[in-house]
DNA sequence: GCGGAGCTTCCTGCATGCAAGACGTACGTA
DNA sequence: TACGTACGTCTTGCATGCAGGAAGCTCCGC
């Protein structure tokens, strides 16, 4: 519900009007709300209760950068330590078939295409075996626009970021190969860099309002500039 | 109370006992019981309950690693995007006194040793000014052992760990000269390396099983080789 | 003697009542 | 008119009672 934008930035979560709405009574309410502080979508009075936590910007970047750093870490981990030919070859059939839907258009591809890349991401981090890993990106990943798959059906509407998929495929190929090769600075390189094309679709997203204010979680963002119509506005 | 090892790994959380134990009431100590978990000290069972968590010489040595690679982007963020010379100053003065600090043999300069080293990674963390870095770093170093200062007080035991101090002093001293010319990339790995010190404190404390026992959290790891006096028993 | 079914018992999860504290407001005074 | 104080209300946090369910044990049947 707060990502979909029931809930709006800096608003206060009192328990008994939540009572009211979910039906539920307080004590597994108050569960649910220590849990979403935990995650980072609420933030916690010095009083006591709870508001809906803001997101600037910066805080999507960051996020994000910190995905590539964390799957970059996974991807060296997996390189150094060696991974199961039998897993090597499960991440390369992913990746092609990820290949084929990355050239189509219709919608169906592009849902099958973002289950099939949060597999590719997943079967990752499985591979790297290090549940504190695994946490501390779930951690981050779960963040509003942090998750790998954020943008693609963003991308799905928008041919400027088209682009990005054909790209997106060549690094999961490269870092497969880095990986096979134990190279793992150029795995660990080429996950950031990967994680990166999250941010050039933020860039394009920004411009493109009507499609950002769909996407879930987007009512959670403050942009600092909130005038989309004035062009360019010079003060001086 | 579960680092000091009141509570053996593996130990069911029942609440009525820890009701009984601490003096309070159900309801908060569910919250209580919730938040470790999200700390990692406990697991959720699937039938409900918990249970206290064990950690694997392999999770410390992955929690290290961990704390070095999100130290080591809190460095490279800070030298990427600029500091005030007075916070590089603050972390310059800091370090001076911990390199005397390194050089004497009371305890009383090792406890002021701990607090300053602390305070020189809690002000790094701060000048790289990411809410979510520094939640992601302390989900990782308030493991057991995957603290900056977890084996200090070790250190102050053992003289075979006395010349980390002196290393770790010139990390610093690296660190902010590094992060003072702007060298995002030499800044995040001198972190990391500064943060693998800590594997070789692992490493000498393993081998002096008395030392670990008193440090805080030892009875949460569990050692593949529990034979410590046998010296090298081959079985071939 | 062994396996399965039924029962008992304990444990967790939820709902509700109560008290303490904080915030806001209104009134009185300087 | 502005500030301080006191009161009222709202909110959170805690304690407790109850119900559902799972695990363990025992007894019966094969």
């Amino acid at each position: 519900m707060i990502f979909n934008g029931e809930f709006s930035s800096g608003e206060r979560m009192s328990e008994l009007p939540l009572v009211a709405l979910l039906g539920v009574s307080r004590t597994p309410l108050r569960l649910a709300l220590a849990q979403l502080e935990h995650e980072g979508l609420l933030r916690g009075l010095a009083g006591g209760g709870y508001v809906v936590r803001e997101f600037t910007q910066g805080d999507v970047r960051d996020a994000i950068e910190l995905r590539g750093v964390l799957e970059g870490t996974a991807a060296r981990f997996i390189a150094e330590r060696g991974a199961p030919a039998r897993d090597l070859a499960g991440l390369r059939a992913t990746n092609q078939t990820i290949e084929v839907l990355a050239h189509r258009d219709d919608y169906e591809s592009f849902e099958r295409y973002l289950h099939l890349n949060e597999a590719f991401h997943a079967q990752l981090m499985k591979m790297a075996r290090s549940p504190l890993l695994a946490r501390a990106l779930e951690g981050i990943a779960s963040l509003p626009f942090a998750g790998p798959s954020a943008f693609i059906l963003a991308e799905a509407q928008l041919p400027a970021s088209r682009d990005i998929l054909i790209i997106a495929h060549r690094h999961h190929a490269d870092l497969i190969d880095a990986i096979e090769r134990r190279e793992g600075a150029r795995a660990e390189s080429l996950a950031r860099e990967h994680a990166r094309l999250a941010l050039s679709n933020l860039e394009i997203v920004v411009e493109h309002r009507d499609v950002l204010q769909r996407m879930p979680g987007a009512s959670l963002i403050s942009l600092p500039d909130a005038a989309p119509p004035a062009p360019a506005p010079d003060p001086a």
